[in-house]
Order: structure tokens, then sequence, then C-alpha cells
DNA sequence: AACACGATTTCG
DNA sequence: GAAATCGTGTTT
């Protein structure tokens, strides 16, 4: 069994609209390497699509703030923030510039939820604003891996207005998270 | 300067 | 069901 080298996702691939590269991200790897400098793969098993200044759900719907600022920008950069003041939420920007979007990786294969992946992984807060297409530090490969997938609503945004919050953006490898 | 709250997780 | 815990946006 030789093993598959995976390819890194250009920029082509982020570019696009939200809810397309959301599903398209799974089955995909996370590579990063950990403390010891050893190359670490983490399979994409859900995701959640957040799309644009009208979707009540997303944080780019306050507008543009240093916080928000990164998913102005072209796909292909990473948006962390803290929440709950104690976990960390991994994103991919998507989009074209202008328009702000983000996929919310909430599950890796063996890592289900977004908080738990986070510390799993050590990412924090010094990843924002990475670009995930030139880093050296971190970047999603693909390998060939295509999993069929179900969708679901959006969790934890009760607070938003409809028909925001009923919206199955939520995207899962099916038999699992 | 003070306040309210959250794209979660864990414990009781 | 409720606490933990703090950066960010909003109000004073």
């Amino acid at each position: 069994m030789d093993a598959i080298t995976p390819t890194r996702l250009g920029r082509g691939f982020y570019t696009r609209d939200v809810l397309e590269v959301a599903p398209d991200l799974l089955g995909k790897l996370v590579i990063l390497a950990d403390s010891e400098g050893k190359e670490l793969r983490y399979r994409i098993t859900e995701t959640e699509a957040y799309r644009g200044e009208e979707d009540r759900a997303c944080h780019a719907s306050k507008g543009r703030t240093s916080r928000t600022e990164i998913m102005f920008h072209a796909g292909g950069s990473i948006y962390v923030y803290l929440i709950y003041g104690m976990y960390w939420m991994f994103n991919v920007v998507s989009s074209e510039a202008g328009i702000p979007q983000a996929v919310l990786i909430r599950a890796l294969e063996g890592y289900p939820g977004p908080g738990k992946l986070s510390r799993a992984l050590g990412i924090d807060g010094s990843l924002y604003g990475i670009d995930l297409v030139s880093s050296d530090r971190i970047w999603i490969g693909d390998d060939g891996n295509i999993p069929a997938y179900i969708t679901a609503p959006r969790i934890g945004i009760e607070y938003a207005a409809s028909p925001w919050k009923e919206k199955d953006w939520r995207y899962l490898v099916k038999n699992e998270g």
C-alpha cells in the first residue's frame, strides 16, 4: 500500500462560494507539524458554512471589524476566534475579496467538536490570518478522498433570525459525527 | 470604563 | 440544567 502524497489545495479552491467550499472540504486533510516537527494529518469530517453580511449567524453580519477583517479578504486564509473565553474556533475563509465568508471546521476524524479539535492540534489565536495556500506551518491537502455526506442545520446559532438559523449549511461525512 | 454575550464543553 | 472564562463589540 503506497501512501498517497496529498496535493495542497490552491487559491482557486478557496475563492469559490462557501456553499461549495464547505462540502468540498469534507475528506480533505489538515496538515501541520507537532511540537517535535513531525508532520501530522487530520481528515475533515464535519463543516459549517457562514455566508456573508446578510447571514445573521455569520460574525461578518456585524460588519467589518478587527475580528471579522480576514473574512473580507480573498479565500484561503485562516479565521480563528475565542468563544466562551476558552475554545478556539478554526475557520477557513472562502470567496472573493469583499464577500465575507468562512467555513467552520466542526470535526476531524477522531476529534469531534470544534473546541476539542483546536485543543488537540494546538490551534489558537496565533494562526489568525495565516494563508493556507502559502504557509509552511499549516495547510490543507487533497489525497483524492471524496466522501458521501449529509446536511443539517447549523449548531449554536439560535440567536440568529430566520431564515438563517434554519439553513442546512452544516455538512457531515456519512456515518460519522 | 463598564457591560453583555457568545459558531462550546464538561460536570452534576 | 448550569458553570467556566475572556476577547470583542456596544454602550456609558
